[in-house]
Order: C-alpha cells, then sequence, then structure tokens
DNA sequence: TTTTGTGAATGGCTTCACAGCG
DNA sequence: CGCTGTGAAGCCATTCACAAAA
C-alpha cells in the first residue's frame, strides 16, 4: 500500500552480520564496567559471561571487527572499547528527537543510557498545546508544529515515536520528509517508509506475550488441560467456517474443531 | 560464577519455532485490528501486509499451528485470533508484578497494552518507602518487604523488573526464589537465573546503538572520514599494546593501529 | 602453555515454487 | 482459477575443534 519496502530492509553491512551488530552494544556495556573496574585485558571467556554469550560466538563476532586480541593473553579492555564504540558510531554526536511526550515519552527523555553513549536529546515534541513549553527532564516540550524546523535546524537524523498508534504512521512520514533517516518505533504499529530509512520497533506487550507462550509450556506438563480452567472473562471461542478432517491437526491433540451449527 | 545456565536457555518449544513465536503477536495484534473492522476473511498475502512481513513465511508460521486456512478463500478471523490467542495462553489471566516504579515502571503500569492481552497488573512494588501507598495507574504502590507475599498471594509468575541496574539481580533472585518462573528485564543488566526460568531483555540504548551504526553506513558514503569530525568531547583514543603487521586489518582500512609509546 | 582467530560442520530460518485443495 | 500448505533449496548464524601466535 505504502512506499515500496516496508519494515528493516536488512540493508547487509558491509561485511559485518546483522547479528554481530546486535550484540555489539552488549559487550561495548561489558567492556565499560570493566574499564571502570580499571581491569586492563579480558580474555574471551571472561567477557563472553559478562555478556551472557559464549566464547566462541564472542571471538567469531570480534573477528569480523578484525583481530584485535593477544592470543594467549586476551583484549585490551580500552582498546576494544574503542573499536566497538567507533564501530557502532557512538564517537560521533547523535541528535535525536523524541516526539510524544506521554508516560512513556517522559522515561525516555529521562533515561541515562542515551546521554551516556553519545546520544543528545535535541528535543522533546508533542502534539498537545497544553504540553507546550512545560519542561520534562530539562528541556521544554515544542509543539508538533515546530517538527520540521527542529529536524534541519540541529540535523537530527534518529527520531524516537512515542505516541499513541493512530498518530505514528503521520508523524513518522514528517519525520522522514524532514530528513529522519532512523527511526526507533515504540507505537504498536506497523510503520511504512520509503528505502533508505530504518525502522527498529519496541513493544512492550509482545515481550510478555512471549513469555506467556513459554509461561503456559512449562506449566502444561502438570495441569493437563489448564487452557480455559484460569480465566474468569474468557470470551466465548467462536464458531467458524471450518471443515472437519482433512489435514495435520493443531500440535496439541485438543483443537477444538468447532463445526458451523 | 552463578547459577548454571544463563539468558535464554531457549527451550525448543515442543513444534514451533522461537522465530514463529515471537510472530505470532504481530500476527494477533493485525488481525484484532482486522476484527474490529468486521472483516471476516484474509489472504495470507493481505495479512502479511498489515503485519510487516512476507507472504510466504506468514503462511509457513501458520502451518506449525495447524492448517487453520482454506484454500482459494484465505484464513477466518475470529477463527485464527481466537487459535492463535490460545496458543500464545492469552486465553488465561496473567498476573504480573511490576518492581521499581520510576519513570519507566510508572509508564509500564499506565500501559494499556497489557490489560487488553490478558496481563493483569497485579501489584507495583518499589524499594522506596516514601512511594509507599502513592497511587500509581489507580495502583497504590507496595514497598518491596511485602514482594513475596504478593507474589504468593497472587499466584504471579511473571516479573517486570524497571529497576536500576545496580538493583536488579537482587530483584531477580528474590522473585525467582518467591516462585516467578518468567522475567521481562528493562535494566541494563545481564541477569543469571537459574534452569527453567525465561528472562527476556528490553534494552532502550541497544536499540539506538543499532540505530547509529546504521545509520553511520548511510553517512559514510558521503563524507569521507567523518568518524572524529562531529563531536566535540571525544576522548582520547587510547593508546595500547598491539603490535603491528601480522594478522588483518579493521574493514575499512583507517584502523588507527596504534602503537605503544 | 594459553588463548585467539577461523575453517568446517551443524542447525535453524527464510524463500522459492508448486502440488493440491476448495 | 485462487490461495493455502509444504517439500526442497539456499542462506545465515552458531558451534566445534584446532592450527597458529604470543
Amino acid at each position: 500500500m505504502a512506499t515500496g519496502r516496508t519494515h528493516r530492509p536488512a540493508t547487509r553491512s558491509r561485511g559485518i552480520p546483522e547479528a554481530t551488530v546486535a550484540r555489539l552494544p552488549l559487550y561495548l556495556r561489558a567492556l565499560t564496567a570493566l574499564s571502570e573496574r580499571s581491569v586492563p585485558t579480558v580474555s574471551s571467556e571472561e567477557l563472553a559471561t559478562a555478556a551472557g554469550v559464549n566464547s566462541a560466538k564472542l571471538r567469531k563476532d570480534f573477528s569480523y571487527l578484525g583481530s584485535y586480541g593477544t592470543r594467549g593473553v586476551g583484549y585490551d579492555v580500552e582498546y576494544l572499547v574503542y573499536q566497538i564504540s567507533r564501530e557502532l558510531g557512538l564517537t560521533q554526536d547523535w541528535p535525536v528527537v523524541i516526539v510524544g511526550i506521554g508516560n512513556l515519552g517522559a522515561a525516555l527523555a529521562n533515561y541515562g543510557g542515551f546521554a551516556s553513549r553519545g546520544f543528545r536529546v535535541a528535543a522533546l515534541i508533542d502534539a498537545d498545546p497544553a504540553m507546550a513549553g512545560k519542561p520534562v527532564a530539562g528541556l521544554p516540550v515544542r509543539h508538533t508544529d515546530e517538527l520540521e524546523a527542529i529536524i534541519s535546524d540541529n540535523g537530527v537524523s534518529i527520531g524516537v515515536i512515542a505516541t499513541p498508534a493512530g498518530a505514528a504512521q503521520q508523524v513518522c512520514d514528517r519525520l522522514v520528509t524532514a530528513g529522519v533517516t532512523s527511526i526507533l518505533n515504540f507505537a504498536p504499529t506497523v510503520l511504512s517508509v520509503p528505502e533508505g530509512v530504518d525502522v527498529r520497533k519496541v513493544d512492550l506487550s509482545i515481550e510478555l506475550q512471549i513469555l506467556a507462550f513459554h509461561e503456559q509450556r512449562k506449566a502444561g506438563e502438570e495441569t493437563a488441560a489448564a487452557s480455559a480452567a484460569t480465566a474468569g472473562a474468557t470470551p466465548v471461542p467462536p464458531r467458524v467456517a471450518r471443515a472437519a478432517g482433512g489435514g495435520r491437526k493443531g500440535p496439541d491433540g485438543d483443537v477444538p474443531a468447532v463445526m458451523p451449527a
């Protein structure tokens, strides 16, 4: 429906696998902690434990960046911190805007993890005129009308969307038109963006749903048919146009196989 | 160091691939939207577009759940909503606790996406005595002392950690001891948990760092050596015990290759 | 001897392409 | 004839295991 490709075009980033890129911030965090304790060197085994991965994976990841270790010794902490920071682009200054200053937007504005990694909150933007001028996390909230000006004045290329779902696509379009090319989306919607724009999505309820899936599996081993037992407000299992017999059935045998009346 | 396995033991969930499980909530959201518009059936192509994936993947995902479609027609929206909800365990009621009622914790407590999907916030818990009793999102904040009692009184099996990093492991240990077996962690730390406990991690700054990586790649095509140009407060590139020559170099040729003095 | 760096083996996920069913 | 369901192929990521370097 919208413009061409959607949702992470996965631009095969020159050589470094996407999975490795996603782990670099993890390594960086562990290394920073070591650096603060003035630990000079670290082995792949130790660092892997601290980052919560296994050491073979870590060494392979680092091998994509270059040979930065010393055999028989390990990795120089400071040097690795620098190399990974540079690889991630954190030696630069990245101005970001946060759009949608509700509970979540305010939490993001106050989050210390941004500033400490080269991300500078250039502006907070909200559509509510009553919010305009009110200080949040030490910054005055600006009105949406100013969005385009703020983006171009500050050379912002990364935008964070924390609006309600209904407003997200519209905000996204304006951000992109104004020159933003990377978007972190907290709104529960799939955003359409033109080629060349990266979108990453964080969805709080999706994570919980994944946990619930596994949780259910754990419980399923004890209580036999626990499905409809616990709830007090489960809606009626909908009947549906669905033929009996034929293909494979649901994996657990307890498919209702409801027939139309 | 800590107890046995760490960070997502990836319990090969009987039949359904992890990647598929992670997409089910996405499909569910798209289907719910269709359901609200009273759309009776949907093709894999349409639904895939709405969910931001490609249609072959969607069909393969659904094939793990069973044959719920009708050839030549598509999928019955209501029926699929029910099947996916059931598969994810959302037909049950899941009481959750949120520990750490700072900015983020409050945002989570107010987030509507939980309640609408079977997750009921059973309690908000904070270590600050000054917070105790104060209402947040309509619930009184309880003190950490009551944590164990709250968990067992409400049969809570899912916990959300939104504390500062320093407190996270301790809170995690107490949650696990009290009976929680699934944890959603917003604190920027790797949590150690015993076998059988699932942990999922949401890290706001990691997502931004991944975006910065790609952003840097985009910019790199235009401005040649942009690395140290923009910043005004970049710390000194650390010198380090690193021999010249030998192995492969960094992928972009501009490795400083600093020598010890 | 210790620990890295990496080919080779393995396993999982995605995509293709089409048989089969309605 | 349209669209699902799915083997088969291809791709990407993880893990193994060891040669090479310090």
